[in-house]
DNA sequence: CCCTTTTGTACAACACTTGTACAAATTGGT
DNA sequence: ACCAATTTGTACAAGTGTTGTACAAAAGGG
């Protein structure tokens, strides 16, 4: 199949562009062009316009990108034209801010609730979320259909909480611990580490 | 130089190596093998051994690598073997979780002080901090010769907060707005944006 | 009808990854 | 003292992705 014919970093910048897109939509922008968008996304219009071609022909010469047309095409493309139920497990302060964030809303995602094993916070209010007991997590996933999760405990609790979300069905899990996960083969995981991007400019300086 | 002689992916997978051995380290370790660090983070043991062969020689043949050591030896690449202040823009979720963050610690970074331009959080305590008018980001900057910035402000405030930053002698900017921002030359830009990572996951879904 | 713009594609040179392999060094056991 | 097992650092080759250049074809405006 073309699967795997689709290089995973032509993958990771379709989403950069869905944002770029989205954005000058939301400006009243009509039409677009592989160059402007290069221009804000500090990236060649060549690749741009072969990015996009690997999954279909959007354009039009001589015109540009219809920014509307492009968006939808995109959102089909990475299956974010329907809303993905999200559960939050850790409800400390990144895992309350996950709870509270707004830029979900239009990006294909919901956030459905948010779970803790610390007894003294489950039942409190985290934004419109009342923190739920980790024992209830495994069946709650089940019973949803969740496929997605978010990882924000801290690291020596993050394998154990991977293991229960990979085997109540969630594919892809977003981990905030600061910790490499082992999962099973089907299941996505993306880091976000504050620590390792700084680090990763701080190569450069001095 | 050997400046650019060293890829950047290389550069970014350093951290991953430093953090998994800090780790290990931590839990007693105090020699491992490139074979058992990659068999943690999912990455071959050639590439690992390849990777770190670019720096030097850190490790003994039929031994592996004394962790301390290595640890000591990326600190000094990465330039964390010291600490680096932060200011981070916003007090919003994000960025009151960032001022709160304990993960800092040891990894070569301090949250010095946290700015926001909303007179109503202007004086608010966050954290062990308190808010700072936006008004005074900039020589705060330029007394404290603070080199590196977390944003977490909105979309459509963050890049005149990166034109303020970059202005002030900032030199590597976290944004956690969504949004790609346009900076001079040798100031470097690092992105967290959960939904990005998140759609490119879902790509593979369905 | 011509000129300009812009896409989609091609090609070549380069950069990076992946897999395999192996000599050399080290350790531990016999 | 010697052998077997381990592991590094390096080499090589094939594959994968990037970057830069280029251009025919299509579209729109005057």
């Amino acid at each position: 199949m073309d699967v795997k014919l689709i290089p995973d970093i032509v993958v990771g910048r379709l989403p950069v562009y869905l944002r770029a897109l989205q954005r000058m939509s939301n400006e009243g922008r009509q039409v677009t062009s592989s160059q402007e968008l290069g221009e804000r996304l500090g990236i060649s219009a060549a690749q741009i316009r072969k990015d996009l071609s690997q999954f279909g022909e959007f354009g039009k010469q001589g015109t540009g990108y219809q920014i509307d047309y492009l968006v939808d095409q995109i959102r089909e493309i990475l299956n974010v034209n329907r809303v993905w139920d999200i559960v939050v497990v850790g409800s400390g302060d990144i895992g309350s801010a996950i709870a509270r964030y707004g830029g979900f809303a239009n990006r294909g995602f919901a956030v459905r609730m948010i779970f803790d094993n610390n007894p003294e916070v489950i039942g409190k209010e985290v934004g419109n979320f009342t923190v739920q007991d980790s024992a209830c997590l495994v069946d709650y996933i089940r019973d949803n259909q969740v496929k997605v999760a978010m990882i924000a405990v801290p690291a020596n609790h993050a394998q154990e909480v991977a293991d229960q979300l990979a085997e109540a069905g969630i594919l892809a899990i977003l981990n905030y611990a600061p910790i490499s996960l082992n999962v099973p083969v089907g299941v996505y995981v993306q880091y976000i580490d504050p620590v390792i991007h700084l680090q990763r400019m701080t190569y450069y300086l001095e």
